[in-house]
RNA sequence: GGGACGCUAGCUCAGUGGUAGAGCAUUCGGCUUUUAACCGACUGGUCCUGGGUUCGAAUCCCAGGCGUCCCA
């Protein structure tokens, strides 16, 4: 039968309560427990053993045993799921008064996917498994379209996360990453609000965009006339907040980025900014253990993790290794030593890096031999230090190393986890990087953005020495869900519609 | 942006040029201890879309769509 044929059916079956006196649709229900209650209370309970006390349950109908004058049904809720014992006489003694047939009607009109309310009392069946031995049953909704199959049940990832619904139906390990991530997010938000942070939310909706490299989304406000940007960073507001005087900020919240997607990448996609007054880059290197292993803590119980079958050791303090040291050990090079870039491009090549042509600072170069033969290679949790400032434009520069800046980046499983700095408080500085970054802008850089006037005005009313800090939380939400990829860890991730649609290009 | 792979019933999958299949689900009948219940019978298709080759295409070719993975 084809699912319009069982959708018919059901919407049949839907008339059919209707007629009886039942709304298919109901309003209410109040259970007493969950499945999750039951199974802990009753775990001793001996098989063949009745409790006599009255239960109210409710739960979707996942399977459904029915025999002549006796039927087993699989409800599943919120916690977990616990078989219902519906036995004719039993039905038909409690629910007389409503419906004579009602055990018939059990069997005519519920199907697998219907939400059920139970009332009834405990017992464990003869094969030892505990049930709810119902008196009565109310359907709540009638379900209209067929379930996965209950053995196989939902695999074709695309359908997965079209109808991320119906995978949340039929696979509780997708509930549990879920859940596991609320849990994630609600202990670093406890965790900073210990420590004194406050969180403030800023604007999503952006004249200028900034405190990041990347291209941006781009709406349009109809009233007033204007192109807005979505934010592509948290960085400068939260940072205004500090020139304000607020020593302790965050924010959780999304941010979006124009770009392609792959396994690491979503358009919109979350991350916690933190920035602290009076602190520097160090500050945040034990701020970021801190908030990493009470994450790990609150959700696995250790910090003993395995992600893709790699053991991952978060115990604290993660090694601290600089760029050029990292980059030393895999290549040989000695990017100090280097007094030109045709030098650095020479050496770098002759090591066989590739793709070098693009780089015009010997900063660059650095940075691309990182990302060729280290940054896959960081697989336990290792801050990356000292980055060159071309590339670190809102940074602090390194008090002892000229051109470089007080950064580093977090790396776990070979992806980027963390990004920090001591925070580039100095406005003239500023000033000339961002007009820097404006003119690559102009010539064309997608990535590039323009000049904030009013962040500068705001760094020269003075901002304190600051440490910042961005984690990006679906990528250790993917850590320590052992999610393989970002769209398993994000509810709905971005897809394309099956039938594209036109849009007019803003 | 490039490459590889995939798309067949509601779900999971077979089917490599000759009548479109299986299991589960659905529908009908039976059944008072099942838990992938069981027994019997039936039903269910835009083979992703469009074009081409061929007497004949789910299958071969071309173009496109969507997805997954890898690379940039």
């Amino acid at each position: 039968m084809s699912s319009e044929e069982i959708r018919a059916t059901r919407l049949q079956k839907v008339e059919q309560l209707k007629q009886l006196g039942f709304n298919p649709y109901a309003y209410r229900w109040e259970s007493s427990h969950h499945a999750a209650d039951l199974h802990t209370k009753y775990a001793d309970l001996a098989s063949g053993e009745e409790v006599d006390i009255d239960v109210t349950i409710a739960g979707r109908i996942m399977a459904r045993r029915v025999f002549g004058k006796l039927a087993f049904f699989t409800l599943q809720d919120d916690t977990g799921v616990i078989q219902i014992y519906l036995d004719k006489h039993k039905i038909q003694r409690s629910m007389s008064n409503k419906d004579p047939e009602a055990f018939e009607h059990l069997k005519q009109l519920t199907d697998v996917g219907d939400f059920l309310g139970i009332r009834g009392n405990i017992k464990r069946t003869e094969k030892g498994e505990l049930s709810v031995y119902a008196g009565e049953y109310t359907i709540l909704t009638k379900s209209l379209l067929p379930l996965p199959d209950k053995w196989h049940g939902l695999t074709d990832v695309e359908k997965r996360y079209r109808q991320r619904y119906v995978d949340l139906i039929v696979n509780p390990e997708v509930r549990e990453t879920f859940r596991r991530r609320a849990l994630i997010t609600a202990a670093i938000r406890r965790y900073l609000e210990q420590q004194g942070f406050i969180e403030i939310d800023t604007p999503v909706l952006q004249s200028e965009s900034g405190g990041a490299e990347a291209r941006p989304f781009v709406t349009y406000h109809n009233t007033l006339e204007m192109s807005l940007y979505l934010r592509i960073a948290t960085e400068l507001p939260l940072k205004r907040l500090i020139v304000g005087g607020f020593e302790k900020v965050f924010e959780l919240g999304r941010v979006f980025r124009n770009e392609g997607t792959s396994t690491r990448h979503n358009p919109e996609f979350t991350t916690v900014e933190v920035y602290q007054a009076y602190a520097d880059y160090h500050d945040m290197m034990a701020l970021t253990e801190a908030v990493i292993t009470t994450a790990a803590q609150q959700v696995l119980g250790t910090l003993q993790i395995t992600y893709q079958e790699t053991p991952i050791d978060l115990t604290p303090p993660w090694r601290r290794a600089t760029m050029h040291e990292l980059v030393q050990e895999k290549t040989g090079l000695d990017f100090t030593q280097f007094q030109t870039l045709g030098q650095a491009i020479d050496a770098a090549t002759s090591a066989g890096l590739t793709g070098l042509e693009k780089c015009d600072t010997i900063g660059k170069v650095l940075n691309e031999a990182f990302e060729q033969t280290v940054e896959t290679t960081l697989v336990q949790p290792t801050f990356v230090l000292d980055y060159p400032v071309e590339i670190s434009p809102l940074a602090k520069p390194h008090r002892s190393k000229p051109g470089l800046v007080e950064r580093f980046e977090l790396f776990i499983v070979g992806r980027e986890t963390a990004n920090s700095f001591s925070e580039l408080t100095d406005p003239v500085d500023q000033r000339e990087r961002l007009e820097a970054q404006a003119a690559r802008k102009a010539a064309g850089d997608l990535e590039a953005q323009g000049v904030d006037e009013d962040f500068l005005a705001a760094l020269e009313y003075g901002m304190p020495p600051t440490g910042g800090l961005g984690i990006g939380i679906d990528r250790l939400v993917m850590l320590l869900t052992d999610c393989a990829s970002i769209r398993d860890a994000i509810a709905f991730p971005l897809l394309k519609p099956e039938k594209v649609e036109v849009v007019e290009e803003v």
